[in-house]
DNA sequence: TGACAGAATTGGAACGTTCCAAATACTGAT
DNA sequence: ATCAGTATTTGGAACGTTCCAATTCTGTCA
């Protein structure tokens, strides 16, 4: 049909006006009578007129795209998808749009898609980092004055903003609970030892036993892979301790089901006989039986925060790095064994955001 | 640091040669010199050129932005996180980038990024459109020539090409199993009748029940929010017939999700007691307990099957419409009954995804 | 030496917008 | 009428790229 794109100029021609006088109705400018911004905007409207953006921003020497780039390491995995959900309500709100991708925790992935970002000339951007990504890896975005916000995960040598859960807060009243309800061996279960979120944990962790007056004991930190197997292989191992814990606080939840599944093969009830509470608090903790007894992080709202401190950047010309740790919250459930007191039936109270097609 | 941004001018300048021939070098043209090339490579590399897709897109009118949009109507429903995911996959290693946008079945939302994703010219449209959306609403970008696929949901009156799974033949093969199960009267619950998706699905349901010697009986059909408060109002509304059903296949997960949860408060277990069968085999549905006997519709393949449908139809510049239907496999676990011989113990094949922070 | 073909390079002129400085149109005094 | 002052409008000249037609550079052959 309409082969050619319709111009500023077809407009101003058909509203007998000049280009110039378009534009400035374009960006809403108040020296524009009241008429004639009427008479353009009809003329736009019957034309169908399609704003081109990327003209605009050609001569606006790179000051806003109106595009922010968003890269999570995986976002099959609930946790990140409902980050990028909560970027995603605050970013469309101010009337940016995202590019969002996924890198699978390849390192190779993200520098190519940040790459791609750069090329299309995002004015901001996202990231939730793959494991092992260099602080350097960034470096020229902030030196061509591109604001970067990282989130989740911390770079530490990266002079860039960044927002994480306060893990360690997480964990200390993860183990008061657990010494609240008299255990006096806890152990810390799963997670790699050579990431950030690690060590904020373990040392929550240590620090909760100390206020809880308990002693640390090093064979009680048994690390793994961060996921369901990982945390079967774990609570293996916690098993065969000679004097075996009788609770633990998992790395994550993804552990901490792998450790419900490792005592349910010994024939131990996780919540009844063992005690086990993780961390995340992902949308299946709810519906799981038992019911998992965990930290939650809200990561839809990191996303939203970690969007509004990117925005306000933007906006700002240029702010300096500035780092953020979000509250967290212990939701008690069944598998801490805490539970008892309510009937240990399926949930009515789950409010699962299942709504498929 | 640098305050300019580095151009193809500087490049040429430092290099000694045009304009011209370094655009040349960047479109990888065969004209070029080798010895030319690579010090335009090497110059590029020192001063830190990025390459400016804004402007090479205005001059090339509209063809090639290298941008793909991608509109779910819910990004944290792990079914759209996958689709999105598969997308991803495809789109990004053919050098494309996507926008990702989340309308939370807002029509109004979904108009608003599809426009915003126009001015920033996509090259191509991959959505699953939301609840209620006009057929129309596409028609402006295909007549600008933007191929349009629409998946998982399909509209009726647009000349668009779309991806949606086999929903007949899943309902078939989920009414056929529970009739081999010696089930007799097997109600359909959950889903508004109001979606292309439900007529599908009924469809099936009554092709499936006529197949295996059934009569069909319309009180055995129960409509609800396909959530899984839909699915609790369902089951208690089959229960409460004269001659109760003794197994259902649910419109989705969620509704299947919900039918377990009100079976249970009426002292049923679900396997047992009562056959649930449910659609879609999202995550959460081989972790449950008992674990959810469903049909399994792929949504990563459909996410790459659609990108590879888009993709080629932007290649080839125009292709028409194409619709494909993509093939779905009931997986069997225990919420159906069938699974008595396994132990219904915990399952240790669950291989889940989580692998959080 | 001149002519010629092919290879390699190169100056504009676009693309659709915004910005600037300057022009023009109005308004109400004088 | 004229003037100042404000309100509105307007032609270029950018922005960073690609495309086209034209040019220069090679080497070869008569």
């Amino acid at each position: 049909m309409t082969k050619a794109r319709v111009t500023v100029i077809d407009i101003a021609k058909a509203a007998g006006v000049s280009k110039s006088t378009v534009s400035l109705v374009l960006q809403g400018s108040s020296l524009v009578n009241e008429a004639t911004r009427a008479k353009v905007n009809t003329v736009m409207r019957d034309l169908g007129y399609v704003y081109n953006r990327g003209a605009a921003n050609l001569r606006q020497a790179g000051a806003k795209s109106r595009i922010i780039g968003v890269v999570v390491n995986d976002l099959t995995n609930s946790f990140f998808a409902e980050l990028a959900v909560g970027v995603d309500m605050v970013v469309q709100s101010a009337g940016f749009v995202q590019f969002l991708s996924n890198t699978g925790e390849s390192i190779d992935r993200q520098r190519e898609v940040v790459a791609s970002m750069r090329e299309h000339g995002i004015s901001g951007l996202i990231v939730s980092p793959a494991r092992a990504t260099d602080a350097a890896d960034f470096k020229p975005l902030v030196a061509a004055g591109i604001p970067v916000v990282v989130v989740v995960r911390n770079l530490p040598g990266a002079k860039v903003s960044s927002i994480v859960s306060d893990n360690r807060a997480g964990m200390v009243s993860a183990v008061k609970h657990l010494a609240g309800l008299g255990h006096k061996r806890i152990a810390f279960l799963g997670g790699f030892p050579d990431t950030a979120v690690f060590d904020d944990r373990l040392a929550g962790y240590r620090s909760g036993m100390e206020a809880a007056g308990l002693d640390y004991h090093e064979e009680l930190v048994i690390s793994s892979a961060p996921s369901r197997a990982g945390g079967v292989e774990a609570i293996g191992k916690a098993i065969a301790l000679g004097r075996r814990p009788t609770a633990a606080v998992c790395f994550n939840d993804a552990v901490a089901f792998g450790v419900c599944d490792g005592l349910r093969a010994r024939r131990l009830e996780p919540g009844a006989d063992f005690a086990v509470v993780g961390f995340d608090d992902v949308i299946e903790a709810q519906a799981a039986v038992p019911a998992l007894t965990t930290v939650s992080v809200d990561p839809q709202g990191i996303g939203r925060r970690g969007a509004q401190m990117l925005l306000k950047q933007i906006n700002a010309g240029k702010a300096e790095a500035e780092t953020v740790t979000t509250a967290v919250r212990l939701v008690v459930r069944e598998s801490c064994g805490a539970g008892k007191a309510a009937p240990a039936r399926a949930g009515k109270s789950v409010k699962s955001k299942q709504d498929a097609e």
